[in-house]
DNA sequence: TTAATCCTGACTATCCTGATAAGTTATTGT
DNA sequence: ACAATAACTTATCAGGATAGTCAGGATTAA
């Protein structure tokens, strides 16, 4: 599973969305869909991921839609990658796992990788929703300012 | 392409123990198969790509084999990854790239992974063969020691 | 009750990975 | 020269994952 997956990238997108939204007010998948270019019915997938994640909540039927479940600064990238690749990204791969029987060789190269993916993980759940969210304000106005830049 | 896949572990594996090897002899990829477990073939396909790179150097014929093209403190695993990926391994997936019109949300996502994909080559290119090999030397002598732990 | 909305599962196309198979080319010993 | 050896190349294939579509079912507000 890709790191930066297409999956991934909606997620974000969609959650950014939904964090610049006035809380209490849910907001319909179609929104989010055609706000950031998802398609819808792939959206819905994703959304019901982050959703049984505990990453957003949804209000069914008419002016239903969806919110964040959390304050973003409390959902970091790290919850949003394993919400979707539970929790092991980055592993080796399957078909090697069984030779586990691991010769020293095998056993430092795994060392190594172990070493990678906790400094991914590390930079994933140091990063939050509203991090992110700060950085596009800053460009907004950078552009607002300067918009041929 | 996933960060750790069989095929790089079956590189670094195959390095690995070629750096084992007294310089000057060449081994024979069916030995480096035995040794470290590798379907035949398929090394061979893996160590044309190394030989591609610039990371093992090969002699054809009766008593031909391979042995590493340069000092093991001199390949990284950063090069092997390369090698196999062409430098772009945890981009954007493609799909992707074209809605590069660009949102600021967009933006500022992209400036993220460029972030991650960075602390990521970082690590890969500051470890050597050498170092996993040391690490090896560790482990065995440990092992020599302490068998049963 | 009806319309809006979330929600679910099945289905498809395409690509990638891991692997096999078969044949070609170069080098060396006799 | 020629046979043995080993590197090299190309084609092919199965399985799984990704990205995406589609049809319909469940829930709730008006």
């Amino acid at each position: 599973m890709p790191l930066f997956s297409a999956k991934l990238e909606y997620a974000l997108r969609s959650l950014l969305y939904l964090a610049q939204q006035p809380p209490g007010v849910p907001i319909q998948s179609r929104d989010i869909a055609e706000a950031e270019y998802i398609p819808g019915p792939y959206l819905d997938q994703i959304l019901a991921v982050l959703k049984r994640a505990g990453i957003v909540r949804s209000i069914r039927g008419v002016g239903g839609g969806y919110e964040l479940a959390k304050p973003s600064a409390q959902i970091t990238v790290g919850d949003i990658v394993r919400a979707f690749s539970g929790n092991r990204s980055f592993e080796p791969s399957e078909a090697l796992v069984r030779d586990a029987a691991e010769t020293t060789t095998i056993h430092c190269i795994r060392e190594f990788q172990r070493r990678a993916s906790d400094a991914i993980w590390r930079l994933l759940d140091s990063t939050t929703i509203q991090h992110l969210l700060e950085q596009k304000r800053l460009l907004d106005q950078a552009q607002s300012i300067a918009p041929y830049l």
